[in-house]
DNA sequence: GGAACAATACTCGGATAGGCCATGTCCGAGTTTACCCGG
DNA sequence: CCGGGTAAACTCGGACATGGCCTATCCGAGTATTGTTCC
């Protein structure tokens, strides 16, 4: 199992994107965190479409928030990019083999698909008891108080 | 994210080998289960390097438990199959680009990272909190009791 | 009859091809801006 | 000087190659069995 890459860059794309009011291109933002442009225009695509980001076409266009930081949590941005599907997807062998049940036996979920819900649903609860925000202040608290004044800056300025 | 298919079946095998105290041949429990037994072999390779199954070769040869049902845990399943890594890999953004962090102020692992350590640690959490005693149950409940028994008839059949 | 030996059959184990999804890239449609021209 | 029109530049959006990992498979190394042969 590995997570998509573009998940880390959506995140920390995220958080820049607190600081600035205006819409921020693609290539700007990419630029800024040092990763391709073009790859991360189809990431910042997917969370256009999933309603996080609003983007706004022509000169002076990009990307911006469509809601307030603590309105967006982590899991919003990784559904968005990795998809809404859990990992695990049950392929129903309990109605294969020599000793196959019958569909009136399979209503339900099995065991272990259950099981694997459970855990799914424990990921999901803890990312989405983080918000953007909590990132933004987290990542602030981190340089102690000196990592979001130079991205307003640095995304404010032209060039 | 995609979790590896092997995890389902290599799941659903060790609740099988609970009922047999006898080496089971990989060919035999494929059957059972009516799925690929070269592929299944390389996945019981898998669980057999992690310790969970130990095999024996030669006729009458297969693959038993090691321990008790009740000291396997799904995680140690799924770590088995899937690897030990954390399905989310920090690339250290955070490093790049005109405002890039020295490395000095990186000894700790950035806010996302952390993040995603989190919400991985509570999913790996409620796969330990399952075992393979506990599936085997609830596969048993599922069924009012006559689940088990025709596996553990069927294992022992020859032939 | 018993024991040692050799051949056999069956098992796992790692090395080997193929398919699908994530990665990485590109160019076209749409929109705002700025400029230019006419009044 | 002001307003309208036009051209341009910049943006996003989706369509197009490429690579790596998962899927799927095979054959060789090793071992317990079994049958045979000799004492």
């Amino acid at each position: 199992m590995k997570l998509s890459n573009g998940v880390e860059w959506a995140l920390h794309c995220c958080v820049s994107l607190t600081q600035s009011q205006a819409p921020v291109p693609a290539g700007r933002i990419a630029k800024l965190h040092g990763i391709p442009s073009a790859y991360l225009a189809k990431h910042l695509q997917s969370l256009s479409q999933a309603g996080i980001l609003r983007s706004t076409p022509g000169p002076a266009g990009g990307y911006v928030l469509t809601r307030a930081p603590a309105q967006i949590t982590v899991l919003d941005v990784v559904l968005a990019i990795d998809g809404p599907e859990p990992a695990f997807r049950c392929t129903e062998i309990r109605r294969k083999g020599p000793l196959g049940l019958g569909p009136e036996k399979c209503r339900t979920p099995c065991a272990v698909s259950r099981a694997m819900a459970v855990a799914d649903s424990a990921w999901r609860a803890a990312l989405k008891g983080i918000t953007i925000a909590d990132l933004a202040r987290d990542i602030e608290a981190d340089s102690s108080g000196s990592a979001m004044g130079p991205v307003r800056q640095w995304l404010a300025a032209t060039g």
